[in-house]
DNA sequence: CTATTTTTCGAAAACGTATTCGGAGGTATG
DNA sequence: CATACCTCCGAATACGTTTTCGAAAAATAG
């Protein structure tokens, strides 16, 4: 391993100027400074990520906080997309990731003592259970955060805009002549919260009624308790024309519970699904879904992280809000309107 | 941030016994380490991972590289399966993981370069086109290295067993009474060459016939060229009654296609998957197809790479293939044996 | 030519840790 | 009682880098 020592002696400087020659420092002259970098070149020098950062306190590393319940982790569609784009820019910025987990050379280890511990210049959270103490504590460290879909007022975020994408999604229905629209939404959290406040607004402004029934709970990603949500929806006395799922993968679960009764999208039933997955595009049906632009979530949030970085204490948290994309396919029915 | 130094002063002890007790060496005494130990966490001490790298030259942390063409990466379904696997496996064994690129600090570096300057321990490589030159140099680094799907010579392997695989599924075919089954394989890669390989040899064991017209190129996860294909062998003047797809994604496209045609599946005609994506099993029909174990091969990499670390010199490349499993589902039709 | 400024460089200290080696004190051995 | 042997601890050094500060040399000003 070559050392900037070894360059020093080589070119008959000091380790000094070898480095601030290395790192561009104004009081070192054009041609040494030259002279120096060509030698570490042809010596092979690398610099050392460890002393540098034992020395400066930076890293250029950012962990990443990524664990739901369900251990979908890193396999999870919309997480993955996000974890993506995180990556990809953030190597453009200038950092490396890495991933933050409750263990640490086999022993046990909070995130936050992990965070320190690799002392990362920032962290992305995404996926977790936010009322969990461990992620708060994390969050309230004290090293820069960027949360995604979440809201923590000491950091900056970046969020799916949900009220935006089911206002579109049930405008889009209604303006299929729909006014019977259902909303099978997702366990409770901040993104439920928010799409559901946005359903029954947008419903009330559209005149639509909505009985209690129509909002019916299930799981995210889960297509059996979406499938018992659809049949609980399809044996009301006055059920919907059009049922909007929390996700893509919940939608199939419904599809099924459709099909299994004999009953035909769109023909009988009109349904949307919400993510827009690469498989809601390729199946026939086409899906009527929203695609949340994760990828475009993921590339906002480091650049986010990197200004709470860069900025130190002067840092005013952001709140990113990303706007979706209706894809409109064929499950919805274009509806005469009743009355 | 407190130091080894404080805990040292705080209890009167050098700097040397502090670090010496805190990492369980047999010559300090058990009380005086008990004394410390008590100390270190009662002023919330942490290790700094820097120093400690720096002094020891080991990181404990594992660099892992996924990259492909179409950019998929982390979204990649199979992959990140895998990755999601190594992540667990890795952080159980008492390593971290970061992510390895082409750029840092925001110059280009090569892959052995990065890695390098970050004092990786051991790399995982994945999802990578492994004719890459950059690769192959990170191959020959000396830093010990396991790839999944792929075999150097000098470094240990975890390998889908996609000879079995393909094996399986068209055995299973000829159980249902299919006698003329075509594959529609993915690009050429050493993957693709196993698994042709291995449906020729099946086919012959089984005596069956295999015009060449059976086998058709397609690209991986692409339903476009998927649906090319299977119109190619339906066309055919003696239509295969089963077609086996390189992977879910491919399947999707090639569905689509059959029932464009005013086919069914699989009353017209057979179809089996591969991979074993979530929605394979969600969709109905149910799809057949095989499950490739990817978060255990993840896993195993994982122990594989700890293994090359730790036995330094002494190590043997392994060789780990990982059985998958045949999913039965209802795409493939039960054949009355002709003559 | 002197005085002042600017440019260019290097010595030294520091970041936090691990490790080597020797010494002090005690215990067993003869 | 002398010797050998443990047990336990600390001083010192090193890992590779950045940064401060002062000094020497060169350039400019007066």
């Amino acid at each position: 391993m070559v050392t900037i020592k070894m360059i020093a002696k080589s070119c008959g400087f000091s380790v000094a100027t070898v480095s601030k020659a290395l790192n561009g420092a104004a009081d070192v002259s054009a041609e040494t400074a030259e002279r120096i970098r060509k030698a570490a070149s042809e010596m092979g020098y690398l610099p050392n990520a460890a002393a540098r950062s034992l020395k400066t306190s930076r890293s250029y590393n950012f962990g990443v906080l990524f664990e739901d319940d369900a251990n979908l982790g890193l396999t999870h569609r919309f997480f993955s997309h996000i974890l993506n784009g995180f990556k990809h820019r953030a190597e453009e910025l200038g950092y490396d990731i890495s991933f933050i987990s409750d263990r640490v050379g086999g022993a046990d280890f909070s995130y936050t003592e992990h965070a320190r511990y690799r002392n990362f210049d920032g962290i992305v959270i995404a996926s977790v259970d936010y009322t969990d103490h461990a992620v708060v504590d994390l969050v309230n460290s004290g090293i820069p955060v960027v949360t995604v879909d979440y809201v923590f007022d000491n950091c900056g975020s970046v969020l799916s805009d949900n009220v935006g994408g089911v206002r579109d999604l049930v405008t889009y229905a209604y303006r299929m002549g729909h006014r019977r629209i259902a909303f099978v939404h997702g366990e409770d959290t901040a993104v439920t919260r928010h799409r559901v406040a946005s359903f029954c607004r947008t419903c009330r402004e559209l005149g639509l009624e909505q009985p209690e029934e129509y909002l019916v709970p299930a799981i995210y990603m889960d297509p059996q308790t979406a499938g018992v949500a659809t049949a609980k929806l399809l044996e009301l006395p006055k059920p919907p024309s059009c049922i909007l799922y929390p996700d893509d993968i919940s939608y199939i679960g419904g599809m099924n519970e459709i099909e299994r009764r004999g009953l035909s999208i769109p023909g009988d039933i009109s349904v949307m699904g919400y993510d827009g997955i690469d498989v809601s595009q390729m199946f026939h049906p086409k899906m009527t879904t929203l695609r949340q632009d994760a990828d475009r979530m993921g590339e906002l949030a480091a650049e986010e992280l990197v200004k709470a970085v860069e900025e130190g204490r002067g840092y005013i948290p952001g709140r990113i809000v990303v706007p979706g994309k209706l894809l409109e396919g064929e499950t919805v029915a274009k509806l005469k309107v009743e009355s």
